[in-house]
DNA sequence: TGTAATACACTACACTTGTAGTACGTCTAT
DNA sequence: ATAGACGTACTACAAGTGTAGTGTATTACA
């Protein structure tokens, strides 16, 4: 199993209307803007004219493609939901835990009451993440982007 | 030890600017306008007008409250670091994660390579988490907040 | 007691985000 | 060919965010 290379581009940031549209297009991919619309009028309500504009400013930002066959569009993502999901963990990883893991599970532990379930799952989880990820790293000693990100 | 209730404020949700401010009167507390603008000053660089505007906007937003001395405005931090980071955390969790933790953590064993060291940090204490669930949660049957959140 | 140094309040502005209207082009079936 | 139906582009606008200038009030020091 090849890694895939991690902390290249500027990790993917969405808004909530960006990430409900994401989740769209994930599941219909190609697809217009009609079938995006349809999919989210139950859950949001937006009128087309909403949801296309959003996804044309996506297409601008780079988070969508288009492709036009006659005067059809049909959008794909450019970002696989595993980046975005990255980029919004590591997001939150930055801002409110300094960028580290352990504070985070700390935090957890500490401050949220985690049902038994949750916690066994977790726990059962982290024992295999040990596993895989001492294999996993034999090879690769992993530049893992420590510390602080882009200058501004 | 008595744990504290949660989900009854909106949670808290705080911008980029907000965190680094937050960070800086949390350290201060309570604190002028000014030292935010000191501390901040080698990481941000923002004028002094930009921290106080800034502060400001989140006294209305009720992040902030201000207790006046003569002519000195001395801020503090209406929320602790606890719910802000608990903000940060479940926002991110809802948008990526449908609100579940197990997916998280399933996301970080299958595609984050985490150092070994964090691995084991995350097992271990994963482990002391489900004593402290265990025990915790005997007589709390703990209706964690499930589904949704906010109907908007 | 006047002047420099502070701190404050007010104003400004560009950009982003959420949300949508509207007019115009283009198939498609009558 | 023609009217719908459907899709597209363009425009709009208010709220929120990042960022800062400016003029005024207040203090402290010479």
């Amino acid at each position: 199993m090849t890694r895939k290379r991690r902390a290249d581009k500027p990790s993917v940031e969405l808004t909530e209307a960006e990430w409900a549209i994401m989740r769209a297009v994930w599941q219909h991919q190609p697809c217009a803007a009609g079938t995006v619309q349809e999919t989210l009028a139950a859950s949001k309500g937006w009128a087309y004219s909403t949801v296309k504009t959003t996804m044309d400013r996506m297409v601008d930002k780079g988070l969508l493609e288009v492709r036009k066959i006659r005067n059809l569009r049909l959008y794909s993502t450019t970002v696989g939901e595993v980046e975005a999901k990255r980029g919004e963990f590591y997001r939150m990883l930055k801002r409110a835990f300094d960028g580290a893991l352990a504070p985070m599970v700390q935090f957890l532990v500490e401050h949220e009451g985690l049902s038994a379930e949750e916690a066994r799952q977790l726990r059962e989880v982290a024992r295999r993440m040990t596993q895989a990820a001492k294999s996993d790293r034999a090879d690769d000693p992993h530049p893992r982007e420590t510390g602080d990100g882009r200058a501004r």
